[in-house]
DNA sequence: CTGAAAGCGCTTACAG
DNA sequence: CTGAAAGCGCTTACAG
């Protein structure tokens, strides 16, 4: 019934309610604007009475500072994260632990996707615009011209990669050769003998490594029959195509590692409801990044687990510190993963 | 060999690169600092030629408007994104849609994370220290205080819920009471007779509105075996342990509504692998969200889709509304759900 | 349509 | 440690 009460001829302007400022509270306090500046800054020079004085005021009146008015001159509080993978699940809890890090901080996310269209010098260059404090940059690829945008500008900035070997920028990430590594071993060790490696988005760095740990390894051990099969985006539907295709070549692999868990499952899928091949009996899967699904019942897959929570701390660390002193040299920090053994590999040694 | 060159004493000061300012280019152009404001401001009075020339100064110097300046006194062209279900696969898509469709509009998403430690309406303060243009809340739960909360600070704000029947603030939402009516309807028809409903988070309007239509539906058709259950978080684990619970009882249930896809998928593999009972012959089981794995073969889940793209897009069409004028009066968009039959309820009619 | 000037809310040398 | 004043980069009445 009062829905009509805006519209008419008499319609107040809504007035975005009245903000306290820092005048009003030094008014308040009875002190100047620079101390009501300075309580609010947490290494300023001010004296312990004073600040809670101004505290006190600010309290009474609700003040809050305002963070924009803040960031011209100062911090602005802003951290940028940019997301390439939004498809891939394995994303959202780390996405979660980075914002609530960066709050703990009494910063601020903002959050950037970077998608097809939109090329990454772009992003970096807009996040600036905020003048953000720092940059996180996630994402499974990692292509020079986005290492190059950060370091053009002059902002603390990581990359949560699955890369390393880069030294302009610091990055953290976790050591996929040694991944592919133990997936090959686990094969092995299980009794397969003609594996494949399923491959992941072309250019990510995380996909070769993992393909180049894992070949390597292969071969270490007396292993020629291996294959190599191009995979796609990490996604449940391209581990699932792939696995098709495969299997319409002469040659039949006994066992496969994909470069992702989410593609791993879309191919159990298929090898089990399309090609009704029995896991592990007839083949066997290998994945990586242990994710929620991973353990289930209905895939019980062997994978290969990223120290994720180290992961992300070392990430906002790092950042953390590039921020307090911005001349902190870029490092590359690289973390070693854990292979998880459950029924998807679990044949009887032949 | 150059990594040392910082941290001696010689080591210039960084010096974060100088942003060209609107008086750089004024000056380049030959015209007012208002110019240069107007031109970069859509809708500012100013002739093209004037526009063009400022735009050819601001590109020859790589000019960027510094939003933080402009946010202090115009627009801060940041929109806030509470969250609060960051556990649910569910949510990564959203969140991608929303900060794709905030970037088109020349606008940034400011990601919160509201926990269980902070409060709501803290939350909601706090993004109001970047003057943000509007807020987007997503949250399975809609509890009365981010309600008001919204409604103090007279920002433009939706709440993308689950619920509807609120009238102080705009919210879109899909019909959850038809959703609750669809499962009932698609176990009936299937030919069970003892349903029960596996509850999400105590609380959630979107639970209790399903249940409700699940349960009324039910007696509509004179079923009077039902059970609830209470389940816990949406989560996969909540679905398979409250499915353990379930059958502890005396009084077996043949089919299971769960109040969401991955609880389903959780209770699923419990059905399955643990107590070693057939879906669908031995007891049917619907969810709701659709996710990607519900048509997975592994799963082949009977589902409730919500209109996903639909509630995404009303959500930005009716926040962008409000920013751009705020005397329009909150709306309330309640969407249709659809029912998608799949393996998991096909019961041959006994 | 255009410019000169005041102002947004906060910070930071500069004196004391 | 504290305050008066200038300044951050942009916007917006106010005149013309």
């Amino acid at each position: 019934m009062t829905k009509e009460t805006t519209g008419t001829d008499t319609a107040a302007p809504i007035q975005k309610k009245r903000k306290v400022t820092v005048v009003e509270v030094a008014e308040a306090a009875g002190v100047s604007v620079s101390a009501v500046s300075r309580a609010f800054n947490p290494d300023a020079s001010i004296s312990r009475p004073l600040r809670e004085k101004v505290f006190k005021a600010a309290a009474s009146l609700n003040y809050k500072p305002n963070r924009l008015a803040r960031g011209i001159k100062s911090r602005s509080s802003l951290v940028g994260i940019l997301m390439t993978d939004f498809n891939n699940p394995f994303y959202l809890p780390i996405l979660s632990r980075f914002t609530t890090e960066i709050q703990k901080r009494n910063c601020h996310s903002l959050l950037i996707h970077v998608d097809g269209d939109m090329d990454i010098q772009e992003a970096v260059e807009l996040v600036m615009e905020y003048n953000v404090d720092g940059l996180i940059i996630t994402s499974a690829s990692l292509p020079q011209e986005l290492v190059d945008a950060c370091h053009s500008q002059n902002t603390p900035a990581v990359i949560f990669g699955r890369d390393s070997s880069e030294n302009s920028v610091t990055v953290v990430s976790c050591d996929n050769v040694l991944a592919g590594n133990m997936a090959a071993d686990m094969l092995l060790d299980a009794g397969y003998t003609k594996p494949a490696f399923v491959a992941g988005p072309i250019g990510t760095s995380a996909t070769i490594d993992r393909q180049r740990g894992f070949i390597s390894r292969l071969m270490e051990r007396g292993c020629n029959q291996w294959q190599v099969v191009e995979g796609g985006e990490f996604s449940y539907d391209a581990g699932y195509d792939a696995t098709l295709r495969i299997f319409q070549h002469t040659e039949k692999p006994d066992a496969l590692f994909y470069a992702d868990d989410i593609m791993a499952c879309g191919g159990m899928d298929a090898l089990r409801y399309e090609l009704g091949l029995s896991v592990p009996e007839d083949i066997g899967v290998v994945g990586v990044d242990d994710i929620r699904l991973a353990k289930s019942r209905s895939y019980n897959l062997s994978t290969i687990r990223q120290p994720n929570e180290q992961m992300i701390q070392s990430t906002i660390d790092a950042l953390f510190e590039h921020i307090a002193d911005p001349h902190l040299p870029p490092q590359s920090i690289t973390l070693p993963c854990e292979a998880v053994v459950r029924g998807s590999t679990q044949k009887t040694r032949t």
